[in-house]
DNA sequence: TTTATTTAATGATAAATATCATTTCACGCA
DNA sequence: TGCGTGAAATGATATTTATCATTAAATAAA
């Protein structure tokens, strides 16, 4: 009894998933096939240096991807939200996990054998082709995030980061939105110390272009908050 | 007449390329297609924010593949050597060029059509499976300069930078090796301003772990600068 | 070869960010 | 409702890195 999983059939995170293109047969096999849990928050779905058994796709709940910089520093280098896939760059490149995926609240994921998944890109080219999308995507995203930590100052960076947040978790069409992130995950993502993560926010505070209310960050001005990100472009 | 480029089906170059698993009719139908060119030395092969109409493979040359930062500076994503392809993530993802490719001295390239490339990647699996692996290859490095930049110091930075281009440009199993790299690429590598870089040179000639001549430097001793580019891990 | 021009190198100083210490606040639990 | 714990916030200071100015060296041009 999977009861609190969805078939992939009727999976509501299907529609903008890999699997949008699979045929009902394909759904139908993996969804037999698949092997589904429960993260608390605070767990690893998959550890950096592991060898990779399958990929995930995440149902239910906030997910960050990361790796371990100089002196065992965490480095947030993505989210996933429910309808992503996540370990797949490894399986592609037959190496091992190169990031950590670690559930940022309770989350629900499905598991797919590598062999599932071979098989399902190798007969079906337009999966293949949107993994090809997926994955240069990705790269756009890293390449620019390597532009940004390179030459841009922590401020613009940590509006950069919230927006960031607000697209990946937020609803498309809401101006204010709101995001429970620890300052340490916050600063991870930005790449600096969390102080100065901190002082940054009350910064934007006092300009009112967010509120906060312990660990629960609000976006009140996006716009404002693009503007700053860009200050210097 | 085009002398002085290779036939794909000879190219030395192809081995290990994406090339390497095309099979015979394919090759020549390549080489009947593709149109190549010579770039002199600061000429740019593709520039980002165009759109992209076909993929570059490179045959002779450095190539540095950057991207615009804040204040217009410059970002260098990575390097690209013969056999190296150019351009295809643009393509994948159906988006304009998110970098641009710079010669850093005379190079030829050749040109293959987005028709050919994607009829070839539709038709051959193999070459499919080998973008996805080039891709996640790609995407593995970037997370790796992701964390780097945020989390190691310029000096540590600075060696991996002058490692990277040993691994890329220097032949196997050779110890010393040299490249003539300006040190405003070199700043541009790593992240952090030209003087600085400069600076940690010329601390690093101090210890006999490179020497330089102009803008050429030489690595005397890379099992030290592996250790410096690791003291804090 | 000599000269001009660009690039590398160094020094002095300023700015940005990190670190360490302390206080304040939010939240779970008795 | 108060208490304890951990996280957020703030302050003081140290460190790292950037910027500006100048000199020295290398490369290109005459």
């Amino acid at each position: 009894m999977k009861s609190t999983f969805p078939e992939c059939q009727s999976c509501s995170c299907r529609k903008d998933s890999i699997f949008s293109h699979c045929a009902l047969e394909e759904l139908e096999s993996l969804s037999s096939n698949k092997s589904c849990t429960i993260y608390k928050r605070g767990q690893a779905i998959f550890q950096e240096g592991n060898k990779p058994f399958g990929i995930y796709c995440l149902t239910e709940g906030k997910v960050k991807i990361t790796k371990i910089g100089s002196e065992g520093k965490e480095q947030i280098i993505r989210f996933a939200k429910p309808g992503d896939t996540m370990g797949y760059r490894a399986l592609l490149s037959d190496t091992r996990y190169s990031a950590s995926a670690i559930a940022l609240e309770e989350c629900k994921a499905c598991f797919i054998s590598s062999n599932d998944f071979n098989q399902l890109i190798a007969q079906n080219y337009l999966i293949a082709k949107d993994m090809m999308r997926m994955l240069s995507n990705a790269l756009a995203d890293a390449e620019v995030s390597i532009a940004h930590l390179a030459t841009k100052p922590v401020r613009e960076r940590i509006a950069e980061a919230l927006l960031l947040l607000k697209k990946v978790y937020g609803e498309t069409g809401e101006t204010q939105f709101s995001i429970s992130l620890t300052r340490e995950d916050l600063s991870s993502l930005v790449g600096t110390a969390k102080e100065t993560a901190i002082r940054f926010l009350s910064e934007l505070k006092e300009e009112g272009v967010i509120s906060t209310h312990g660990s629960m960050i609000t976006i009140l001005d996006p716009a404002k908050l693009i503007k700053i990100s860009q200050m210097y472009d």
